[in-house]
DNA sequence: GCGCTTTATGCACGCGCGTGCAAGAAAAAT
DNA sequence: ATTTTTCTTGCACGCGCGTGCATAAAGCGC
């Protein structure tokens, strides 16, 4: 089933046919109809494997991630999936895990001529980000829920300053004292700046500032391990009363660790907060007072990019989300 | 950069360039050096686009899903990118939530001719799969880790008969009694067969029928909800003595019910089985015993049944892993 | 009904590569 | 040296649709 055979049964040509699938296209009403009643019949719809090559759209992004173990990717992954699709763009999903040359994973996604890139993974660093975009392999590279220096990059976020502001206000306002900083992995680039967020904001509320520990990956396993070892070398006198997480899952992580391991309780001897609002953290078993970010509107965001062009940063705000464990 | 502009530099002709790239082409080593070299220097790379459109092989599966609750989901996608990228084959993540008209999906990835679709999804039933492949809208429909009664489609899934027996009677020569299976939603088709296959083996076993609940959807606060409902209908007495959960989202889902809702412990009062081994079950909130599918080997036949044709169904043995839960 | 503007339609060419065949080159056998 | 066999290379044609322009049709005021 091709465009030609639909024009030869709607009496029309190749063309109008086309134009029949296309927006704002030149066409009379009379024409459309009869193309669409015909395409219909004959159950034609159009290749776009043919029309990306003819054209330069592919209306057709690559996801690169590298990070399986977040639950919280898997909202990113439905969120983007669904809003895409119904702008009539697909999505490719490309592992660069246990890649031996992370920007392959750049050019596998350029192979397929797809209109942008988008990292939402966590272990990339700046050259390979600027390779990519050097040897002109995607037209367009977008940072997804991180943020990144590099200024090819369009860099699509949640505001995390003002989330790590707010946060760091609930717990002094709360009474908190002794906050520890619990971060992920001390990535090249493209990382997340919660910590020194925290540390400034409350070294503002304060006027101290609080000790941080990074955990190996964001993991849970790892997390758990991390705090086990931190805690290991603090004196009684020095434990945190509260454990601010760079994300979710290091969060429910740290409560297991707390609760399983050093026979803490959660939130009377330590509190704890979270980032993402991963649907674990709604469960009765942790009830994690945590930050969501506007994954929607994220996703918006970048469906709107890919049909405008433009190249504007979007850094939208989040919601607080207050629970129990803190 | 096209194999023209390679061709040109190399000192070949244009399909030369071609067969350079291309396995088991008849071609010297000579002249596949010269292209290889100067395709390295031009950085030019074929382009799948074309490549799809000449040949009909577009080396590229859709990944349809519709259920993005379950951690699990992430495994196989993580699994499944991973190996068939090693191949060389392309994954389009389709998200057919929400859609109107289910097999709408199904015609978004025929549009861009993949080789396959392949349902990793739970909420679709065989009209659905039939009109697909009626409208010979995609070429190969495989039906990963779930069954399906349609002869069209080809199943590729862990031997979950095996895997229920092993669980049954695991249970039964650990003395539990009174077991409670609590399944998923009931839907058309393509569903698991576990909890026919638990009841078959337990009459088998212990010569009762157990008793069976469903839950809404997989999902955590579904099973929460419908635990705590399926308890209160309940005397004291007639209190199952392990819950023989459909998979493991469902399985912590009870697990939190039994302990914050209902105030009972966990094994010591009610033990719980799940399925799937997602990263969560090993934490030690919850340390659950369950069954791991070979979510590698599963990919690896996919993998295989897309190079060679083939439209055998792959049912793989997978691994039985016991923790404190149960 | 005439000139004018606006709107519709048709068409040549190209997007980058695969397929199958035939001709050419090299190696092997006579 | 010649023939046969094997290997290697080149090429016409097509995959299905988009772009830009030229031409045709329709609408409009007088």
């Amino acid at each position: 089933m091709t465009a030609d055979d639909v024009a030869a049964a709607a009496g029309v040509s190749r063309w109008t046919v086309a134009r029949a699938f296309k927006k704002d296209a030149s066409i009379s009403r009379k024409s459309r109809q009869k193309v669409i009643e015909a395409a219909e019949r004959l159950g034609y719809v159009p290749d776009l494997l043919a029309s990306s090559l003819a054209s330069d759209r592919s209306n057709l992004v690559a996801l690169v991630a590298d990070d399986f173990t977040n639950p919280h990717k898997l909202v990113m992954l439905e969120r983007l999936t669904r809003i895409l699709r119904k702008r009539g763009v697909g999505v490719l999903l490309v592992n660069m895990l246990g890649e031996s040359d992370p920007s392959s994973a750049l050019l596998a996604a350029s192979q397929r001529r797809v209109d942008a890139a988008v990292v939402i993974g966590t272990n990339f660093d700046d050259r390979v980000l600027d390779t990519a975009l050097g040897a002109r392999r995607v037209k367009k590279l977008v940072i997804f829920a991180r943020m990144s220096q590099n200024p090819h990059t369009v860099t699509i976020a949640c505001d995390d300053q003002a989330a790590i502001r707010e946060i760091a206000e609930y717990l002094f306002a709360k009474g908190y004292r002794r906050p520890m900083f619990v971060a992920g992995p001390d990535t090249q680039s493209a990382r997340l700046h919660r910590r020194e967020s925290f540390v400034a904001n409350w070294q503002r509320l304060a006027g101290a500032i609080p000790p941080a520990v990074h955990v190996q990956q964001y993991d849970m396993a790892c997390a758990v391990d991390g705090i086990c070892s931190a805690f290991g070398r603090l004196s009684r006198s020095e434990l945190p009363d509260v454990l601010v997480c760079e994300n979710d899952i290091i969060a429910i992580g740290a409560m297991d660790a707390l609760r399983y391991r050093l026979g803490l309780r959660v939130p009377e001897d330590v509190a704890v907060t979270g980032f993402d609002d991963i649907p674990l953290a709604a469960s009765p078993a942790y009830d994690l007072t945590t930050f969501r970010q506007p994954i929607t509107r994220m996703a918006e965001a970048l469906a709107r990019l890919l049909e405008e062009g433009s190249s504007d940063d979007a850094i939208l705000p989040g919601t607080f989300i207050t629970r129990s464990s803190a």
